[in-house]
DNA sequence: AATGAATGAGGTTTCATTCAT
DNA sequence: AATGAATGAAACCTCATTCAT
């Protein structure tokens, strides 16, 4: 019995590992060549496995794909909720500990490739649209108004209308992402000072 | 002879009309499927020729693509061009003036398609990503720069770091571009006030 | 113009000896092999074409299939339409002179292949089902008990409550073509002496 | 030791059951959908075991049918043996005790759909059809032929000829057998007065 | 003996591209 | 120059069969 288990164990963990070999694969493959463009077989070549054992864990390609946003972007909600809005600290402060760190696993991790993918394909798959707006976009940007309220308050903002508009705090990182994608070999972005700039332009001058 | 001539005038002014219909049904067929899922029978249905009439305007499907894309970018470098440098009047009512209507034309014209385009395809066509990044990108930036420089000059800018980063100016129009392709219909964007709510962070108060 | 339309005759008619290839092609295939386990590459080799011209003159197998089975069974009705059911002549002649060949024409050429093929496939086909009873059994139903009706006032019949099951003078061809697809090598059957008895089980003796 | 016996041989009824729900099963599946739609993996499902121990009663996909088809027909050749020869009792009675059961049987269970299961893939599977012909059709037309000899002696039959064809007598039987597999719903059919009929024309009315 | 995850050959369908008309 | 029928490579997906557990 207690064997059993193990072993049950065992094949559960075997395909659960599979399971996340075909989603690494499969970023590297649709971050590379888009959904269209990418050839399930190669996913599965890339992921060690037979064709056909991508069909036993995703239904199809889309589903496939859908996987591999909702599980890339999760994160990201999770931490932006761990940027605190209250305490003494100053929101500029905040802003540095917290979201340049996130901007930059955006942008240089695999989150990035997502990001672009979803910038990409989102049009054909507005179920995804859907989610990443309701599950990642407008949470995203309750807190930041939160923060950017607590910032006026605290008389921080140069321009206190900036409350009204949290995309302006992210567009940067936006630019950043997609700038990264497409020159980063020809022209590469130091999207670090960038942002510090850009949150100098937000922020009073301390 | 002369009606030869007249004929062949003729015969090439029907020729350059039909390139300029594929061309604008091609944009329409890309920006709605991208590049791989357009159909070249599709193209020509919608600009009402045979399917190997496109075939002797363009070599192939990848070549149509970067027409377009050519096609539709350089309206940009000129009206960006456009923005005069000199003279007495403040940078930011020059950007009031210029930057938001050519905004506008990015986000609510085909331009900003071809702009998704290319945010979408780059990776996959680098010579696309090479040719906007020297014929639009590093022109549009110095001028932006120089604008920038003067505006610095005239004090107008709260933080002058930003003659360094001309991206910031421009991020809020990427985001407004991306925003409204995804998710215009679920939460439209009111770009027009996010962008004047841009300049106020960028330069001084009047 | 003459000769444009002399043309475009010459790739319609050659468009139209395609699709009849295909169909011939397609019924060898299917009579051979049923629905499911019949290569759409199969058909076109023997067609002597390329497996995508299938697609151009149909949607798909099932579309291949169904055209087939119609194509095959309409000149059925028509054959049993022939069937003169007024004049001096007796019924049993008429069955003789018209039913007869009407048979061997279906036991002994493709039609009993489709025939075969429908009632193979028929439970997966509804439509081709509700076709061949709308268009063919009905019809050819009410003929024969037309027929029936009028043996039955000549006193023709042994027993005349077969005008009620018309099904009972098709049931002997029916299983013909059943055994000569099955048995014909094995042990043929003489169809047209059973089917002559069979009419003297129906007909008084003259 | 006896317990291991006792064991082996509940291991061994066990496994007995195991074999008949998945004939069973199987049976339903190829019913509905013909050999090659039908999928193992949907068999097992049905059975109630995993698709791997369906590999362990059979050897493949067409063992699996041809013993669904020799072990639903063999029944009807018993069926047919039970028919007396002999007696003093009037062939067309027998007819009406033996025959009307034995097919309303083969109409209206799974017999029948066995029957059309062999008629669809036949052709498919000459083993089958082999044995069905030397198994099944030739004892039991050999059993009918003394029947219809003995009503012959006993100048029951209307056209004696009908001994030569047995085929006559089951003609109806096949009838009613694939209209119902395919008009069941759209048009049923009385087989059983229609098979009362058929005795009337056969038999000399009493 | 039983399982069911994994395999990969094989089939359908699409569509960029060609070329005879 | 224009057409659009024909091609056939290529991709998705299925499922009979195997085999480690």
């Amino acid at each position: 019995m207690a064997e059993k288990e193990r072993q049950k164990g065992l094949r559960a963990k075997q395909a659960d590992e599979r399971r996340l070999a075909i989603l690494e694969a499969a970023l590297d493959e649709f971050a590379q060549s888009g959904f269209a463009a990418t050839k399930i077989g190669d996913v599965a070549a890339r992921a060690g496995v037979a064709k056909g054992t991508v069909y036993l864990h995703f239904a199809d390609k889309e589903d496939l794909f859908e996987a591999i946003v909702r599980n890339a972007l999760s994160p990201v909600v999770t931490g932006i909720g761990a940027i605190p809005t209250d305490g003494e600290i100053k929101v500029k402060t905040l802003f540095e500990h917290f979201a340049l760190p996130l901007m930059r696993d955006i942008v240089e991790t695999r989150r990035g490739d997502v990001l672009r993918l979803l910038i990409s394909e989102g049009k054909r798959f507005p179920r995804l649209a859907l989610f990443y707006h309701a599950e990642i976009l407008v949470p995203a940007m309750a807190h930041m108004r939160r923060l950017l309220g607590k910032a006026a308050e605290n008389g921080e903002l140069r321009n206190p209308a900036i409350v009204d508009f949290p995309h302006l705090v992210a567009a940067p990182m936006l630019m950043s992402v997609i700038w990264q994608g497409l020159f980063q070999r020809l022209d590469p972005l130091d999207f670090e000072a960038l942002f510090r700039t850009h949150l100098d332009n937000i922020f009073q001058p301390s």
